[in-house]
DNA sequence: TGAAGCTACGTTATCGTTATCGTTCTTTCA
DNA sequence: TGAAAGAACGATAACGATAACGTAGCTTCA
């Protein structure tokens, strides 16, 4: 028990001399493939319990060019949207035999690129990336040498990567159906990062259903994809506010930070502009008034992009693409005749779409 | 441009074959060690760019000993506390030219001890270890074959890690004495997980202001540290809430947790029941009212932590443990004639504390 | 009884990199 | 002019694990 550093760690090498055998006897007790006198064997697993031994991953790797790793990056991990993908991602890796590698760009289109040559070069087995905030030329090339890829939130040819994509069209024209059947008229989009997919996506939802109505944004303005973000583009829509009588936000973030700026400035919401998030993060719900939002589940969202990169690894390309629809969820920030309970309460899309 | 998953990537023996070099001319001009003319270093260069190579990093750590990668542990990567931690301590390993490998442990000491293992394999350099759940033991059994330690929020012998620890008991106190000096008498502790080291420090410093008041807690409740948790204590609080005036939580989830059901309940927050919580996540002050809580700076931490880490790989065990004040921001959970501003308000806990 | 077949191992070679040492060729100066 | 020093590079071996093959000893059955 007295711990000190041990310089080296004990090798094949180690438990063969201590249990009599040589190395390849080792490797054939320790990995189970047969071959080993069930003497032998109780030899071998006694000296390399005794010897603390594990098996070098480099060694392995480099021998069986698996690396048993794969990797997941995210735009930024301090966004509350992203740790439960991180999660559902690897309560599937792991049991699968797979350690997790997460990479925080930090919304940096270059630190992604960077990173996914990290990746490649730890050899990671695959890659999911969300939200991938580079262009199509640039990501292309950067998942190129992966072996296998999962994008969730951006499209990309077939041959390159499976895609799971959340259908924020529709989850916003729910949204903005909703808003203008309550007679609000003056939309304000507040975008997140101009280079994203998925916010290219919450535009074009919100678009269709106004030109539906004849009508159109008054304001489009980009913001960044967190609470700064919205109590910066608070600022900008502070002055205006007479001008307006929704806001659909990118995230809930920005939709949470614009919050308190309209409070201050006696701007009630939802009477005088509604505001609706989209991801659902736990703090939607916490805030007064609760936040109307687009749920998505986020955990199954990181479970089913890992099953399928598993799936990718091991040559089965059976999905090459999901899409799975978000819940529009009316809390306070919007108007309305029937606000939803809290506990459990979900409108599918499919019903809330006429 | 026709990117087909290439079969196998390029070694320094293709890359020496295209300079018409060895493949050990390769290597120096690579790693910039000298020894190569600078017209042949230039024909090596172009050669890697054209393969496109990368130094398989599987082979460099087998013969380095040296993996270039450290571990995170954090018991649950979905509570906001941690991923700043983990943003800070990426923010000093990346350009230090260090990978890092995030590993969440779900609250789950048998993993904590399992990804513990599964570091080892990968050879990490080093590991960051926040608020370990394991019990002495296997703590200590489980960081021995690690080369380098550092703790966070967890103590143990010098030589076995570096610590950095919050100086928990002293916010703690900070916020009893200040409730108490306001009148509340009847204090409750929601602790969090049984086994948590920042969770004794907390209910000594609470212990040990009331005793100094001649005053002991009315209850000391257990409860996950999750939004979940703090609804369920609340369960269990509602029904007694005649009894208690003052809640300390564990963190500022739990806190939160306890906010929507007293409200429901009809009981007023602070002036019926004062709630403390701690951490200072971004929730804490969107929620109504703003919840008075410990400011922890979290990304700080984190970039400590690495720092202290990165020292220790190199041998240069200077800084042993650190321990850092929390501020405790006083907000609108508690009562107080006067309410700090929130932008930029700070009470420096010496001061607070007599 | 002896050839074939099987089990239980050991030997060798290999993955990609790089430290070490050796070789060749040029330069320098007594 | 020749010995010594240095520069530029190649050959070899090693990191640790294991696939592929080799071999010794035993069993089996014609």
């Amino acid at each position: 028990m007295d711990a000190k550093p041990p310089l080296r760690s004990p090798t094949v090498t180690d438990v063969a001399a201590a249990a009599g055998v040589s190395p390849m006897t080792v490797s054939r007790v320790l990995n189970g493939r047969g071959g080993a006198g069930e003497e032998t064997r109780q030899r071998v697993l006694e000296a390399a319990q005794a010897l603390n031994y594990r098996p070098n991953a480099f060694a392995q790797s480099l021998k069986s060019d698996r690396s048993n790793t794969v990797g997941i990056v995210v735009p930024d991990i301090v966004n509350p949207f992203f740790p439960e993908i991180i999660r559902g991602a690897e309560l599937v890796a792991r049991p699968a035999g797979y350690t997790l590698l997460s990479c925080n760009v930090v919304e940096d289109p270059e630190r992604e690129e960077e990173v996914l040559g990290t990746l490649l070069d730890r050899r990671v087995d695959g890659v999911i990336i969300c939200s991938a905030r580079l262009d199509e030329e640039r990501l292309l090339r950067a998942i190129a040498p992966h072996r296998a890829v999962v994008l969730i939130n951006r499209s990309v040819a077939k041959r390159y990567a499976g895609t799971i994509e959340v259908d924020y069209r529709a989850g916003v024209e729910a949204a903005v159906s909703s808003l203008i059947a309550q007679g609000r008229r003056r939309f304000v989009f507040a975008a997140g990062p101009a280079y994203s997919h998925g916010g290219r996506k919450r535009r074009e939802g919100v678009e269709a259903v106004l030109s539906r109505h004849g009508l159109a944004l008054v304001h489009d303005l980009s913001c960044t994809p967190d609470l700064q973000g919205g109590i910066e583009l608070a600022g900008k829509l502070v002055p205006r506010a007479g001008e307006i009588d929704a806001v659909i936000c990118y995230n809930d973030l920005i939709a949470l930070g614009l919050m308190k700026p309209f409070e201050t400035a006696g701007i009630s919401v939802p009477d005088q502009v509604a505001i609706v998030g989209c991801d659902d993060i736990p703090a939607a719900s916490l805030v007064t008034p609760p936040l109307t939002t687009l749920r998505i589940a986020k955990q199954d969202l990181g479970e089913m992009a890992m099953r399928m990169l598993l799936d990718r690894i091991a040559g089965r390309n059976a999905q090459q693409g999901i899409v799975i629809e978000p819940d529009l969820i009316l809390r306070s920030t919007t108007p309305s005749d029937l606000v939803q309970e809290e506990a459990g309460s979900k409108l599918e899309l499919a019903a809330a779409r006429i």
